[in-house]
DNA sequence: CGAACAATCGTAATCATTCCTATTTACAAA
DNA sequence: TTTGTAAATAGGAATGATTACGATTGTTCG
């Protein structure tokens, strides 16, 4: 997911296009992983002085809905990182600096008839640890 | 993992039996599934009126600690049940009722060399949906 | 430009969880 | 069985992430 297509959702859906949203976009658009909400605060702090949490919360989900972003949680702390969209895959998640490398399996493809008589919504597949940067230092 | 097994790794590992903590056990002995906190707390609530916070979490947190429990995170919430002990497996999870069915199939058995440079430490994989009792409720 | 109303601010409230100190309890040794 | 003592618990305050809300500001579109 670009900026451009990303605003392009917000004013789709009949969404304004603010300053802040915009750096909310740059924010993501410059980060490889999943960050979180006290990460993009911080940053927008250095932007705006005295931004509301109200503000970075309520955009983090209005993201989330529209599909700009993708959360999961680590830690009890929900994290973001910009939707990497095409086709459906999962993540390594590096433990000390959130990011992230694409894994080009999925273990919902090999499942047998265990749950065959299931509703089966969603599934998670995550590998933690460190990525060769933080695994060196 | 059952209750005699439980009390023994208290026991070995120095901590005390007491009546709190084998009601807690017998709470999550007798459930088939993921609880959280607030579950236990409501149901020695009615055992104990005025149980503490801080008892049921502490206990709860050493019984992970101790592999008597095995912890997920599930709507910004833990989760804890009885740890299912024998093979290394993952879980489908319930929605409405927490209730898991276990997943004979592991993705890091097949996981090619895309992370050959990183240091895996953990991974989950959790299938989410409606138990066949919920889903015709 | 200037309404209309969406977005934001500032801050209080909420929810899960952790922390702290005084008191109680389990258990081992006498 | 009694007792000393460290471990466990009660009761409640503190914390950290997140949500809520009335008042104010900014964006958009005619």
């Amino acid at each position: 997911m670009n900026i451009k297509e990303a605003v392009r959702r917000l004013t789709d859906n009949g969404y304004k296009t603010t300053k802040r949203r915009k750096d909310i976009l740059d924010f993501f658009s410059a980060s490889d992983g999943y960050r979180t909400a006290k990460e993009l605060n911080e940053h927008m702090e250095t932007i705006y002085h005295g931004i509301s949490f109200d503000t970075v919360y309520r955009n983090l989900h209005l993201y989330d809905e529209l599909g700009i972003l993708e959360t999961t949680e680590l830690n009890s702390e929900k994290h973001f990182r910009m939707n990497c969209g095409q086709h459906h895959h999962h993540h390594f998640i590096c433990n000390d600096c959130g990011n992230t490398k694409k894994i080009n399996l999925c273990p919902m493809d090999d499942l047998d008839d265990t749950l065959a008589n299931y509703l089966i919504d969603d599934h998670k597949f995550e590998v933690y640890g460190l990525c060769p940067l933080c695994k060196t230092a």
